[in-house]
DNA sequence: CCAATAGTGTCTGTGAGACAGTATAAG
DNA sequence: CTTATACTGTCTCACAGACACTATTGG
């Protein structure tokens, strides 16, 4: 059929004349967190952590998955969804969010054909300890990678700790996209092995060349802290001087110190807007 | 109601349980084209160009477009649905292809709610400049960037050429990611000047860390060439010396010689793998 | 020979890696 | 005074930017 103006058109188009399905946001909730020492003298130790919820329905019941949830269509974008998802397990409702990449495969969710747009959110652990509801909890996330391309995923949050076995590989000679397909998952539902994977490559990755991290620090912090958020994200040790001089004209310098660690005290920085 | 096992749960699921919408991809196909010089002893100028289609239908009836189409969830991935789209518009099947971003305004599309996953997808034109579908076409695009972040798109086919305007914002303070809005176009339909630019400037990113480029070169290519290339999509002039530092392990030299040109004949140099 | 690009040699400045050294609190 | 971290000074090396120089072709 041919209509003369748009309005016409739009009066009879057919929304049904393409099939639907529904879509979800999966949300990689990333923190850093502190663990105090037995020795009195020695800093806390850094861990990197993400929340996950346990399923207490199927598919995949009794198993862990990332936050999500499903997209309303009419009232809502997929990051506005994600930030609904954040607000019920988190209270909170100003959290860093950015869109990480759409998974589609097809049988991904064995209900039916459902598409997933995940999103990374950062956040400052200490703004909420409390608040998470009761059925998500931070779990650390500890990556190691083997020569042959193998990774491993451990998630351990105090409770329960598993492992996830993953194969990593190009997926185009020309590219830097990575390929990852789970190789031994008794834990994680979904594809959510693959996405928690990407996102952590992606927040490695942007911490060179943004100022990502500072979402997941207080107001106030040390560069010694903000070194150990540096190093346990990017998995290696950093050389102090090095560090300092490339963060040196993101942060300003601050009166307060912070004293009490039975060595030298500290100055407090804050982020250079 | 309760079930006793996921196959159980499985087998009287509802797909209509949650609201469901249509999808699509849309692909920015970008290449780069040479256009003689006038001077028999010039190289060829380059210039970037991308693949519009017009649009025979409403909405946006008579505007040009990115080549996209509906997805079909029963049968296919976003990343299938793009290369099935790709086949149709350049006849080619093996053109390199990457997930960009998942648009997703609630009014982008004036029909009803559609989410749309779009893909980067690099080519080099002499591959099919014969071989396009007929409602298709490739315009020359230039990038113009004010101080006051107004960016202006030129897109030139040859036949027809037009504007659009786009204002640039940071969209958090710790982030890299822009934020844009259209400020004035009367020739691209959908939200496809943002998709555009956000595809425009992953390449450029990408240009510096992988070796996304030879996607758009031909098996043989002069280092000027190449050269020319990565000016025409960082838009600015390199430095021959320093170029040639950088992507020296990336290449390798074959016993081929491009001549002919009224001056000094240039070695042709291949992709190392 | 001329014009234009191809291709190389080398100086210089920047900035990261490395390491040693000084500073300072709690106990 | 010891221990552990905070913080700084400085050497070195790698490498990008810059520029000058040589090489080679078609006309």
């Amino acid at each position: 059929m041919q209509y003369k103006t748009e309005e016409e058109f739009l009066k009879n188009y057919d929304p049904n004349k393409f099939e639907r399905l529904s879509m979800t946001t999966d949300i990689i909730l990333i923190s850093v967190s502190s663990s105090k020492q037995d020795n009195y003298r020695k800093t806390s130790k850094k861990k990197m952590s993400i929340l996950l919820a346990k399923r207490d329905d199927y598919p995949y019941k009794g198993m862990w998955c990332l936050p999500g949830g499903f997209l309303k269509p009419k009232e809502e974008t997929l990051e506005e969804c994600a930030k609904r998802v954040l607000k019920t397990e988190t209270g909170l409702s100003n959290i860093y969010l950015e869109q990480l990449y759409t998974f589609d495969d097809i049988n991904r969710d064995p209900r039916m054909r459902v598409i997933s747009s995940s999103y990374i959110a950062l956040v400052d652990k200490n703004r909420l300890d409390q608040k998470i509801s009761n059925n998500a909890s931070w779990f650390d996330i500890t990556l190691y990678e083997e020569k042959d391309n193998s990774v491993f995923i451990t998630l351990d949050n105090g409770d329960v700790s598993f492992s996830i076995e993953l194969e990593k590989k190009l997926k185009e000679k020309t590219t830097d996209r990575y390929k990852f397909s789970t190789k031994k998952n008794d834990y994680l539902a979904f594809d959510h092995p693959i996405v928690i994977l990407t996102g952590l490559e992606r927040l490695r990755n942007k911490l060179n060349y943004t100022d990502i991290v500072f979402n997941m620090m207080p107001e106030y912090f040390t560069l010694g802290d903000l070194q150990q958020v540096y190093e346990v994200i990017l998995n290696k040790k950093l050389l102090a001087p090095a560090f300092r001089r490339i963060i040196a004209d993101k942060v300003e310098k601050t009166e307060k110190v912070k004293t009490g660690e039975g060595h030298r005290p500290s100055v407090l920085y804050r982020y250079r807007r």
